[in-house]
DNA sequence: ACCGTGGTTAGCTTTC
DNA sequence: GAAAGCTAACCACGGT
């Protein structure tokens, strides 16, 4: 619809606009980004597997894993706070000529 | 609808009920779960980030980002058919004595 | 960081700002709407229920639902693919100025 | 893995057991099912976006859709409270003899 | 520069 | 108690 997007794919050297694909190079490089970035996703379940694993881990323990997800929720919600007021500070500090 | 998860807090040998920590013990353990969590969930935002990464170097390399994130998610649906199609599989041989 | 929401309630001609309601109008159109959402929610409810119930007469003609809940899932994923495939297939057109 | 689930095809007067499907008759049993059970999803389906879209035009009559969901989810609430209040009630009742 | 939208992720409910 | 499906909040991106 944009005017911006018109080439999805980029061209090599070629003269002739409108070709999805020069020698094969541009499918290559395109299939090297798909293959690392599922690589990073399997790594990613991965751990959120593991996450998992130590809420049953706690449950065994005797411990409440909801409970626990609120602490963690809570210290996250507690963390990003500090961080916004600490940059709120910095922005204060700039502003006064302290940056 | 009950409630059964009175006790969010196992106790140790400590003969009053409604105690929620018995000499730090406890305490000391569910902190150590809630940082092993947080590490993990810290690993697990860093990796999120790269696959943004990536996908920030497809665009600057000439790449639709919205393209590859389909040819991603179709991938991913491909692998689920998959393993859904298996399973059915499995469920069919069950339901006929095969299992 | 700024609260932007300021005003959950939208005001009408009233000259007076944080004012929650002006006349009853706003609460009126609230409660319009929240009325619309439960409606339409129970009529959802009750979908879900009559699902449920064929579900429940499978079984008892001697089929086995959790087979039937892997075919309809496959099914989905089937539909949910084709039509991945057909944006795909309309992003690269797109892509290649056919759009 | 249980024994109760060794048949998920019901069979017919066939002699030979283990058999998937007589004459085509189970098949199209299942099918009808899935199928009622799709159609039904569909419309489901179909509400839950009637509500977004409820939810887009509070929005933009001015009103914050959170704040509305937040509401409805209390309401919710309230009416199951009060549902299970009555229902203790009645159980009160049929103790005391007055069912 | 803002809004709206779609995708992603976490939490809840229900099922086995 | 574990697993899955559904739902709701969150976030980042593209369009206007």
């Amino acid at each position: 619809m944009s005017e911006a997007n018109v080439t999805s794919f980029p061209q090599g050297d070629s003269s002739e606009a409108e070709t999805k694909d020069v020698g094969g190079i541009t499918g290559e490089r395109l299939k090297a980004f798909v293959e690392r970035i599922e690589r990073l996703e399997e790594e990613k379940k991965a751990l959120a597997e593991d996450i998992k694993e130590i809420y049953g881990e706690a449950k065994a323990t005797g411990f409440d894993s909801k409970t626990i997800r609120k602490i963690v929720g809570l210290r996250k919600l507690d963390s990003e706070k500090r961080r916004e007021e600490e940059e709120l500070l910095e922005l204060y500090k700039s502003a006064i000529g302290m940056g």
